[in-house]
Formats: structure tokens, sequence, C-alpha cells
DNA sequence: CGTTTTTTG
């Protein structure tokens, strides 16, 4: 096994060094996503035989008879063990879908419940929709008479809990890639013991990585007694099936990963033998830079004779899906394939045939500072969960290697996994959600992770300022229940609510459809100030909120019209979802009587019913040319990709929300008129000094929770980004009080 | 004056 020469070395931790092994590694290395079935080295055999080869089967009726007997279980289930199709499936064969019973799986992402729902459904022979469906958002593809085996969205759970508290027609549920500690898989544990206090006879079914099986089967223990026969959670590992990566590090640190990238997969290229090569970077310009780099390395090595061919691909998220779509073509075997992506690749898509994976060892995430209500995006090191789900990239389907760019004694000090989303996101939608489904004492409820408190107080306050809650922190009648349904931040939701008011719900219905929408305007590398000369066509003096709206008319005018969107570097597949978005909204306006009405060209209305929504996000422009917020006099700028952006700078500007990255930057902003602020949120600007009072009224508030938060935790400055952060943790959550 | 990790309802 020759470690490549020259100036990158790379060393392979003997057993006996302080490294952990090749097996462990494995071992630890996080599930893959649903779309896992792809690969089937069984092709040849009946379905039921392929089946029983499943590591998972040899389990079967051990598994069975925990779920009957404990009413929790934690499945450690390796990469390719085959759970997430066949438990359920053993499930309905055992008799827990009997009398109307459903077994719920949910999935992180939706293509993933798609999927996967497809192969359990061939796996019975039947008809996607029937026996087995899935139900994710825009597209519910189940029978409320037939589906006993159902897949859905983490996130849709929590909504059919609005409807059914206790989630009654469900008999197992099972939490698929719980390790990856989303928002709404948080939010679903967390609601899930709740109602398994209610109801006894609910099956939890938690899959997990190995690093965190401990901390789900202790959450979910209902036992008090020091009598671990009482205990009614219990943790199973199946083992997997992969082939082996062989890990190596980088001698000493490098001091710039994206020239060593480029220089690794160059060794790699000359001195290995076949199979596609996997890097991860941190963010698109990266990707482009390394992309170039070795297009251009390649057309040396090509001329210099070297018959093997690189073929290198970019992979993130904001690359046109036509582009994305090139990573997953086959190609000639004397071709190899170098894929550079962001974390895209760690768990959203998986590629078949890569057999070597570069991984710099950061990761570009997002983060929200509490006691600015900012979010922020940072490049930290990689966690080593996420470390060893990049190794699991490598080994799918042959055996690999993973070069990490950084040292094992580096590896070791990176924090075991990633903070969890709860912890690190504006917590104001999760807050409302509780609410909407009756946890009105949110500082009790059974956080996995509790957040920060600091982020509860500024969930509350603007939840207050917005109407939606009351002095006493309880959901309002109707606006707080009804900004809730909607599948929108609140902002967006109460700017909807009011738009029947200011005549122009139609303008308003499109513009908070757009803003759900990221990358509308594309711009390809090549054509870059054609895109934008093209783009400039939209935009208006009052801002992006109005320029959206000019594209998604323009998009409705031509009929939407793909070619349209080509010409113009517009996103067609955004613009295609935008309108579905509008439609769905549309059905939540009809359903509250907000009457449809258009301002017929008037701007005047639509900007201030902008305003009555982001009130609280109103920044002002001063002598220096630098934008300060109202609220904490914070520093801001505009966005490059605003269309005010080197335009004349308005003074009053509202913005949907700041993104920190070098600077603050506002995205989303419209100028507006100062008087507007005092005239529509006359509760949270005062005359003259237009300064806040509302934090004033808020401290007023006896009994409060927001106030019982104030008086007694600990305000939180720092980031949250890591959960090995023990200390910072501890003094910033509220838990106990 | 200088840019978007990734999901989800």
């Amino acid at each position: 096994m020759a470690a490549p020469v020259g100036p990158m070395k790379f060393w392979k931790p003997g057993t006996e060094g302080p490294g952990v092994s090749i097996t462990e590694e494995r071992q630890s290395a996080a599930e893959s996503t649903g779309v896992s079935v792809i690969y089937n080295p069984y092709a040849s055999l009946s379905i039921e035989q392929q089946r029983q080869k499943l590591p998972v089967f040899k389990l079967r009726n051990h598994i069975l008879y925990l779920v009957e007997n404990y009413q929790t279980l934690v499945i450690v289930g390796e990469t390719g063990c085959g759970k997430t199709t066949q438990i359920p499936q053993y499930l309905a064969e055992a008799g827990w879908t009997a009398e109307g019973r459903v077994v719920g799986v949910t999935q992180p992402r939706r293509v993933a419940a798609v999927s996967v729902a497809g192969r359990v459904a061939e796996e019975r022979g039947a008809v996607l929709g029937h026996e087995v469906g899935y139900c994710i958002r825009f597209d519910d593809c189940t029978d409320p008479q037939a589906t006993r085996i159902k897949f859905l969205t983490d996130g849709m759970l929590v909504r059919e809990m609005m409807a059914d508290p206790l989630l009654t027609r469900y008999s197992v549920l099972m939490l698929d890639e719980a390790h990856e500690r989303t928002l709404y898989t948080d939010i679903a544990i967390g609601l899930l013991k709740k109602i398994q206090k209610k109801r006894g006879d609910l099956r939890v079914i938690v899959a997990s990585a190995t690093l965190d099986a401990e901390k789900f089967r202790d959450f979910f223990n209902q036992n008090e007694t020091n009598d671990p026969s009482k205990d009614t959670s219990m943790i199973l590992t199946v083992e997997g099936r992969t082939f082996p990566v062989d890990i190596f590090y980088i001698q000493s640190p490098v001091p710039d990963y994206v020239k060593s990238t480029v220089e690794t997969v160059m060794k790699i290229h000359q001195t290995e033998s076949d199979g596609d090569i996997l890097a991860f970077l941190t963010g698109q310009e990266e990707v482009e830079a390394i992309v170039s780099m070795l297009i251009e390395q390649a057309r040396v090595l090509s001329r210099s004779g070297m018959k093997k061919h690189l073929r290198v691909l970019p992979m993130y998220a904001g690359l046109p899906s036509s582009e994305q779509m090139k990573v997953f073509e086959r190609v000639s075997h004397s071709v190899r394939k170098v894929i550079v992506a962001t974390n895209i690749a760690e768990t959203s898509i998986t590629i078949n045939g890569i057999a070597f994976v570069i991984d710099c060892g950061f990761v570009k995430l997002r983060a929200y500072n509490p006691k600015t209500a900012v979010e922020c995006l940072v490049v930290v090191p990689v966690s080593k969960a996420s470390a060893n789900q990049r190794v699991g990239r490598a080994g799918r389907n042959r055996s690999g290697k993973c070069y990490r760019l950084y040292t094992e004694e580096d590896f070791e000090k990176l924090p075991q996994s990633t903070v969890p989303e709860m912890q690190r996101s504006n917590l104001a939608p999760v807050i409302l959600q509780l609410k909407a489904l009756g946890i009105d004492n949110v500082l009790r409820f059974p956080f996995l992770s509790p957040p920060p408190a600091q982020s509860m107080v500024q969930a509350l306050e603007l939840l207050y300022a917005l109407g939606g809650l009351d002095k006493h922190c309880r959901l309002t009648e109707p606006l707080g229940m009804r900004i809730a349904e909607f599948p929108l931040n609140p902002m967006f939701a109460k700017m909807l609510l009011e738009s029947g008011n200011f005549g122009c719900s139609q303008e308003i219905l499109s513009i908070a459809a757009m803003m759900q929408i990221q990358n509308i305007f594309m711009f390809p590398p090549n054509q870059k100030a054609q895109a934008i000369r093209k783009h400039r066509k939209f935009a208006v003096e009052e801002g992006d909120h109005l320029t959206m709206l000019n594209v998604y008319e323009a998009f409705i005018k031509h009929s939407k019209s793909s070619q349209w969107c080509q010409e113009h570097f517009l996103n067609y597949k955004g613009l295609v979802r935008a309108t579905t978005v509008r439609e769905q909204l549309k059905k939540l306006l009809v359903k509250f009587k907000v009457p449809k009405k258009s301002s017929e060209g008037d701007p005047d209305p639509v900007l201030r019913c902008i305003v009555s929504g982001f009130f609280a996000n109103a920044a002002k422009c001063h002598s220096t040319g630098a934008y300060r917020t109202i609220r904490d006099d914070q520093e801001l700028h505009i966005h490059p990709t605003s269309v005010l952006y080197a335009e004349k700078p308005p003074r009053w500007v509202v913005y949907n929300e700041v993104i920190q990255t070098s600077r603050y930057y506002m995205r989303d902003v419209t100028a507006i008129e100062s008087t507007w602020l005092l005239e529509l949120a006359p509760h949270f600007y005062q005359e003259g000094t237009v300064r806040t009072r509302h934090r004033h009224q808020m401290v007023s508030l006896l009994y409060s929770q927001l106030l019982y938060l104030k008086l007694f935790l600990f305000p939180s400055s720092i980031f949250l980004l890591f959960d090995g952060n023990r200390n910072k943790l501890g003094c910033n959550s509220f838990k106990g009080i």
C-alpha cells in the first residue's frame, strides 16, 4: 500500500499507535442516507433472497422481541445493514399494522423518504402509495385507508401532530438518521417522549450511529429505579456491509488545504489504480478554485502523454442541477472522475464508485448568535463524526482510501460530533410550533440538547412583537395560531396575514414564495457579465422584494417557460418551486379568509405590508455609509447580491435576514420610510428617537417565561458550535431550572 | 464598497 510520495506525506496509523484502528473507524462511520439502496450486489437473486442476505435479517426475531418488550429501541445500524428498508417490513409482518395502524419511518430529507418508500414498495410487490407510501411537503403519496408503512420527513411528522397530537394512527415510529440531529428530528424526539408518557402502546425506534446510542436510550428510558430489568429502552447493534477504507493522515499540518487538495488529487491520479476521487471542501469559491487548478494540471499531464484522463467536476448546492447531474454520469475506464464537493456530498447525495476521499478537515456551518440574533456562516473544524462520515463515502462498492489533510493528533482533538442544529438556530419557528402543539411551558420541554437560554429570549421577544404571543407568553388566538400554521418563518407569516389589510395579497403571496427559494439568479462562471446584464432588467430602486416580484410576474407572463429562464439566467426549477409554494400559501390565506386583492401596480401598499411583518428588521444608513440596526445599533451592510448594492443607499431599509460572513450583511433589502415604522409598529418603535421600548415592556411582564429567563440566566455571548464545549453549554442552557 | 454550508414545513 504505497503512500503518495513527494511533498505530501501520509502515514497509515499502525494498530500499536494511539490512533483508532481501521475497523473502528468503519464502525463509527455514520449511517448513509436512504439513497444507499442504489447499490445491490445481489441483484441476480430474488427479492426474498436479497432480503435474507441483509445483515439485519439475522436479527429479525430479536428486533421484534425488543420492540414488543421495550417502548423504545435504539438501533445502531451500520451502513448497508438494511435497517431502513427491512425493519418496517418486519413490523408489518409481525402484526404492528393490523387494525388500520401505521408504521411510520422518518427521514431528514425529502429525496430519501421518496426513494426508500419506492424500494420497499418494490420489495413488497406493491404499488407505491397503497400499502407503502410516503408523505413529504407538496407530495402526499399515501392512501388514508390502505397505507400501512409510511415514509415521511421528520418535518412532516411534526406537522401531523398539529392535527393529531398523540399520533393515534401510528403503532410504531422509526426515526432514521437521528444522529444527524437536524432541527426537526430533535423536535420530533422531544415530542415523542411526551407522547409515550400518554400512550404506553406507542413504540419508538431510533436509528442512530454508535456515538449517540446511549444518549438516546437514556433520554427515552422511563425507568426511575436502579433495577435495569425495568428499563423501557434498549440498544441493539446491527453490523454493516461495507468495504474496508484505509485512513491516511498528513505528517505535519498543511498551510493551505486548497493547494494540498490539488496536490493530493494529482498524486493519487499518478500513483493509484482505478477509482474515482471525492474531495471535501468548505464552499463554492474553494470548489471552483480547485476545479480550475485541477483542469489546468490535467491539461499539462495529458500533453506530457499520460493516458489516463481526469474528469474534474464541481458539486455544491448552488450549482445548476444540469451541472450537478454530471457527477452521477458514468465515465469510460480510461477516465478518472474527480468530484470536488462541499458537505452536500457528506449526507445529501451518494456517488457510486468512489475509491478515494480527500478530507480538508473543515466545514462551513450556519450558526446563530443568540445575543445579536444574527445568523452567521463560519468555517470550523469538522467533528469526528463528520470526518468518519466522509471516510464512509469511499468503501461503499469497493475498498478505498481516505486522505485526511490534517495530522492524526489534530483528529484526536476534534469534537465528537457537530453541535445539534437546535443549539445553533433561530428558535422562533420552533417555539411557535411547540406552543401550537399545546406545549405552553417551552422551558420544560424535554430537549435532547437544550438550546441556549438567550436564543429562547430572542425567539419569545420576536413572537411577542409580532403579536403571536400575549404578555403571558401564551399563543394568541387567532393570530398566533395562524402564524404557526404557515410553513414559513413567523415574520413572513405575519406579513401574509396582514396583506388583506393593505389590499395586496396577490403581490405579497408572490414575494413570500420567491423569498423561500435560494439562488433564483444564476451566474454561470463563464457568462457572468452577461447574466448580470440580464438580471438588471428586473431590478427596481425600491429593492429586492419588488425585484423578485418582477421576476415572478415575468415568469408567469412567459408561461413558465424554461427556455425563457435560461435566456435570462434564472433558476427554472426554483421558479417552478416558487409557484408551488405560492399555491400552498394561497390555500392558507383562503382558509383564513384573507381577501384576494391586488394593488394594481402601486408599490406603496406592498412596501407597507412588508414593513408590517419585518418592522423588527429595520436599519438606518449613517453618514459613514454603513447601516445600523434600530434594535441593537449593530453595524450592517447591504449584501453584494442585493439590487441596492452599489446604488445610492436609501436612508431606511428593512431586510429579511442578516448573515455574517466577512461582515454583517443584510439579505433581501427594501427601502422604506421611517414614518411607516411608527405607523405600523407603534408597539415597537417610539416617536422621536425611534428607539425601541419593546424591551422595556418585556421586562415588565410578570410571571412570564421570558422574565423568568431574563432574571435567572446568564446571557450568552459565545457561539455554540461544538457539543463538546460543556462549560459553555452548561452556563447557557436552562436545563434544570 | 465585494458574495450563498445544508436541510425542512
